[in-house]
This record gives C-alpha cells, structure tokens and sequence, in this order.
DNA sequence: ACGAATTTGTGCGTATGTATT
DNA sequence: TAATACATACGCACAAATTCG
C-alpha cells in the first residue's frame, strides 16, 4: 500500500484506490476476485472485503455470491411529481410507463397519537390499513400504506379491490374529489419487508413520504405513509 | 443460539435477538461489551460486531470506540418547510431556533450539461460555487451548494461574505426578489467531507434537494443542491 | 498527571458454506 | 462434477479512544 496517506485505515484506502480506478475507467464492469485485488494492493482479502463493503453501501458496487463484484451503471431517475392532486397512475403514465398495482395486505388498526391528529379522529379510532405496491415496467417503484376511518368509509376495502383504484373506492365512498393537503419527506434505510417487494438490497435507502389528503370541504380523507427507492426515484415539487 | 430459526445467519439472528431486548426494555441504554454479548449469545465477537454494524445502519444504536455501544434515542425530527419562498433563515427562526450559517468554500467552476439546462446557460459556462453549512442551536441543519453565473453576478461571492444571506447579496446583485421554480428530492448516503461538517455518522442517509431559483422575469438565478441529514430532518410540503 | 484497565476498531489467518459458471 | 467466487464464522493480535484509580 501507498504510504502517503499514512492515518488512513487500509480499507479505507483500498476503498478509495478502487474508487479511483472506476472513475479513471481502468477499472471495467467488473471487477477482479477479491483474492486478487487482495494480492495487488497488498492486503488480506478480509480488507478488501470492508473496503467493498462500503462501496456497495455507497451503491457504486454490487457484489453477487458466486459470480462476481460489478460496477453499478447509474440509472437515471424516474421523477414523482408531488402537488396538490398527486395520482399515481396519472403520474406513471404521464412518463409513457405502464402503470400497475397490488395490493399486499389489508387490515385494520388503531390509530395512535400521530395518526389520530393527522386524520382529525381520536386516538384509538379504528382505522382500516390497505398497503399497496406500485410498479412501472415491472420495476417495483413504491410501497404506500393508507389509513381510512373505519366509520366513515366501512366499504373502502372492498371498494379498492373492486376498481384498483383509491380515487375510484373514495368515489364509491361518497368522496367526490380530494387533494393533497400537507406532505412530509424524510429518508430511512429499508425496512427488511419493504426491501423484499421493492427487489432493493437490503440496506438500501428509501424516500418516505407522510401525506394528508383532505376532501373538498378540508376534512381528512386518508393518511399515507409512502416508500420510494431512493435510487430509482426522485420526487419533484412544482410550485 | 436458538436453532429455531435454521437457515438464518448467526449474526442476523444475533441481531434480531438484541432488537427484541431493546424493545422490551431489558437491555438499557448501553448494551453489554462485545466480548460479554459474544459469550452470552455463544459466537464469536466478529459476529456480534456484524450484528451491531447493522444495528447501527439502522441508526437503532451507536458505537463509540472507547466506551461502549448505545441505544440511541430517536429525536423528532425538525420540520424544513419548502415552497415557492423557502429561505432558510425564516424557516428555522420561525420554530423558535436560532440561525446559523458558515461559508465553508468558494471557487468557481465550470457548468456541466445538467447544471447548464438548470440555470439556461451554455455548457462550459464559468459559474461560481458557494458552498454553505447552516446550523440550528448549534446543530447543523443542512449543507448547500450554490451555483451562480459568474457572467451575470460577477460580485456574488462578496456579496455573500458580507451580509451573510443570499436574498441580501442578490439584491445587491440586481435582482430584487426571486422565487423557487422546482425542486427535486432524493435521498443517498452522506459523503465523507459533508459528513464531517454535518457532524452525522459516515454511513448516515442525506435527504438531497436539487432546487431552482428564477427572478421574477422566470430567469433563473441560481441552482441550489442542499443535503439535509435525515435523521434531524423533514421536509414538508403544504400546497 | 499518569498509567492500567476497559472497550471498540482494524487486520490477518484459517476454515467452511453456498451460489454460479 | 469441478472450479470459481462471494458469504459467514472463528480465533488471535494489536491499535486507538476512553475511563478510572
């Protein structure tokens, strides 16, 4: 190893020098068995393993069991626009992508404090929790879960089920039209479930989003606490 | 360890069982030394140590070398509004915080194909770079990079460096209001140097806003690309 | 002020498991 | 089947930071 860095622990070194070589392109699309690089930097292959580990963290590399360490080509990011009369399927569409959904699970709970607030309700009110996963192209692109008022919408599960659609269920449900009131985005690594239905890495991160959508008369209609892969898209605010 | 859940990797399961502590309560805010968690849990002490890495990827603990690993208390986060008049020092005074900022680099550079479509300029185009950490009660909020044409705003740099606000510097650059054009969110892991003036974790996640600033003639003024620890933050949006 | 004990971080060696080629 | 390559796991040693007597 080079000592000019002197202070710098190996792996991080060894991070950096491969690093380096990607952006130089000497480097190729894939990269050599760690126990080679091991030998060429002149460390065990344990470093080497540490120093990989980060950047795949860093999502620059992939490393498959039994095939090889790659580099990650960056795939440009599908935009979500967010506004006042945000809809998914509009949105996807909008990117001559085909939109599609499912539905993962359908339950009913209590609302706790935060929820409760949110949805204008009391706290303990039972609320039904319809978690759908969005997909374009076959490529996983959210997972939202939403919370509904049990006693004001009692069919909208089945509602949801029948036409696929939360705009059409609310319909169904009396809600003529509704708009989006307050968003809220934060980042997190990957819930393990989450990661499974998203096809992300299991420390990957995704974009969360806290939303409130409100009916024409400003009452609350549902809560949805959504989940982007944070490197497959990105969300986009017009004012 | 348990031989229930045959098929699982020790340190997996080594994690889930300090997870499940921590839930219940009984394993405190400091959790036992490696060694002694190692001998409890009947693995070697690399296992316990993959366990916590990942434990502390998912910011439930905190290792400190020296003295011991935490459970870390999860803070509310503080709320980043974002709209067509977002400006950071009204944001942050509004919820009773006192505002900060520091200049952390000034250089120029020239505008690559994006940043060139962003401000409607020529590719190539010299632009300068300004690059300011904003700070909260003492905790850093935000790191923004921001990108003016040196053509336009030929002074820009100085002006900044003495009144400490962008709105004051472009004022005194000419433009006399402006306002956000678009914004685009995403979310990655932290770089090394902003995780240094960000004080968080290196393997922390950073919410990454990509803004556009247009004057009132619809020109735009200057790119802005923030990086927002998500841990502390939250970006919220209200039509 | 200083050294010893404690605790996490890094690094190497070795062995074995598991998926892919 | 055999070879290759990444994943997991153990053991040992030492470094670096902190704590405490």
């Amino acid at each position: 190893m080079n000592e000019t860095d002197e202070g710098v622990t190996r792996w991080r070194r060894v991070a950096d020098r491969i690093r380096s070589a990607i952006a130089e392109g000497t480097m190729g699309e894939r990269l050599p068995p760690e126990t080679e690089l091991a030998e060429t930097y002149g460390v065990n292959r344990h470093t080497v393993r540490r120093a990989i580990q980060s950047l795949s963290a860093e999502g620059l590399l992939r490393a498959e069991r039994g095939r090889g360490t790659f580099v990650n080509a960056a795939p440009p990011r599908l935009a979500y626009p967010i506004g006042p009369r945000t809809r998914f399927s509009e949105n996807v569409s909008a990117q001559g992508r085909r939109p599609g959904g499912r539905l993962i699970r359908a339950d009913t709970m209590r609302a706790d404090g935060a929820l409760a607030q949110l949805l204008d309700c009391a706290p303990g009110a039972m609320l039904h929790r319809l978690e759908t996963l969005s997909v374009a192209n076959g490529v996983p692109l959210s997972i939202a879960t939403s919370h509904f008022s049990v006693e004001r919408f009692p069919g909208i599960v089945r509602a949801y089920a029948e036409t696929g659609s939360v705009t059409e269920a609310l319909r169904l449900e009396g809600v003529a039209d509704y708009r989006r009131r307050e968003t809220r985005i934060t980042a997190e690594r990957v819930h393990r479930l989450d990661a499974e239905h998203l096809a992300s890495a299991p420390d990957a991160i995704v974009l969360v989003s806290l939303a409130v959508d409100v009916d024409l008369d400003g009452r609350p209609v549902q809560a949805i606490r959504a989940r982007f892969p944070a490197d497959r898209m990105e969300l986009v605010l017009r004012p």
